[in-house]
DNA sequence: AGTTGACAGTTCTATTTTAGAACTATATTC
DNA sequence: GAATATAGTTCTAAAATAGAACTGTCAACT
């Protein structure tokens, strides 16, 4: 599997990972939802290499999660802000922080707090059933193939995985 | 920025990325809640190279996300089972699913439909704030310094860039 | 007894990516 | 006219990855 054929395989994970599934773009995703916007903040606060983050903010800019908005005339100079489709992976970076704040803080605790203005209160993100708005554990979900399945399905591999098990173990 | 000091880092996200944030980790553990287990299942499905598979197994177990348990004598062969750990990065996975089911589909659709047996209704996941259930955005989210921050916590980063951006822009 | 096949890796070379540093371009301030 | 700020590009060395072949253990078949 190369990575330019990523985006075309027939899994949401495998395309979602084409366009954030690198080290570096991530924590510049993680950034931008810190409002960092310039390539000279990216660059000092990531300590990431020019030439590599001039290559993952265009990639961020193809796949239409950042856009490049003028901030200045003479030179004119861009800034990089979330799209909305940037703004819709804050699930994503939020279950990466709460993952990182249950499992990799050290003893002197989790780093950043996190205030919902709404209710004024610190909270951790939950995620929840939209139908029945029950936490979900990996247990409880069982997959379907869904209208753009390919021929290996994950319900058939999970069905194939499961009959190897039984066999040998 | 080396990538050995990635996991001493002060922030919850670049810690998580020391584990997940390279491609083929996130692919494997997208594999393993599809109930895959072995090495030749995993590399035949994923079509990574044997070397790279190797390697990402040992650090998903060095890092506590899978366990190496025995299913058979004479040959002792192993397979990787997700720990509790690792079963918490579920929200993770689903977050980077449902962002890939809703941004990178084609024509055809989504691949995969998830139910929920608890309720045995077709779901998307959703975060929620813990406190008071409502949904989060990424507006409505105030970053503190936490008791493990550094010294330049992501506050003052956020209030730093927004004065330089009310300067210039 | 010898060959084949399954499994879980390891080893090898060629290619690609990244790190680290220097350089370019435009314009403003000293 | 020299220094500074910003947003890159270019260069070489080091590291990671791809792709293929190889190793070791044992079971099953011939």
């Amino acid at each position: 599997m190369r990575w330019d054929s990523l985006e075309q395989e027939r899994c949401s994970v495998a395309r979602t990972v084409a366009v954030i599934g690198d080290r570096w773009s991530l924590l510049i995703l993680r950034d931008c939802f810190l409002r960092v916007r310039r390539f000279e903040e990216f660059q000092s606060r990531l300590g990431v290499t020019r030439h590599v983050l001039a290559d993952r903010l265009k990639k961020l800019v193809r796949f239409g999660v950042l856009r490049r908005a003028p901030y200045q005339q003479n030179p004119t100079r861009y800034e990089y802000i979330l799209t909305q489709k940037g703004l819709d992976l804050y699930p994503v970076v939020m279950a990466i922080v709460h993952w990182g704040d249950t499992h990799m803080v050290d003893e002197r605790g989790r780093p950043l707090l996190h205030e919902h203005k709404s209710c004024g209160k610190m909270f951790d993100p939950v995620m929840v059933c939209s139908e029945c708005g029950e936490p979900i554990v990996a247990r409880q979900v069982h997959v379907h193939a869904g209208p753009g399945a390919a021929e290996g399905t994950a319900e058939e591999i999970a069905a194939r995985a499961a009959a190897s098990s039984s066999r040998t173990g």
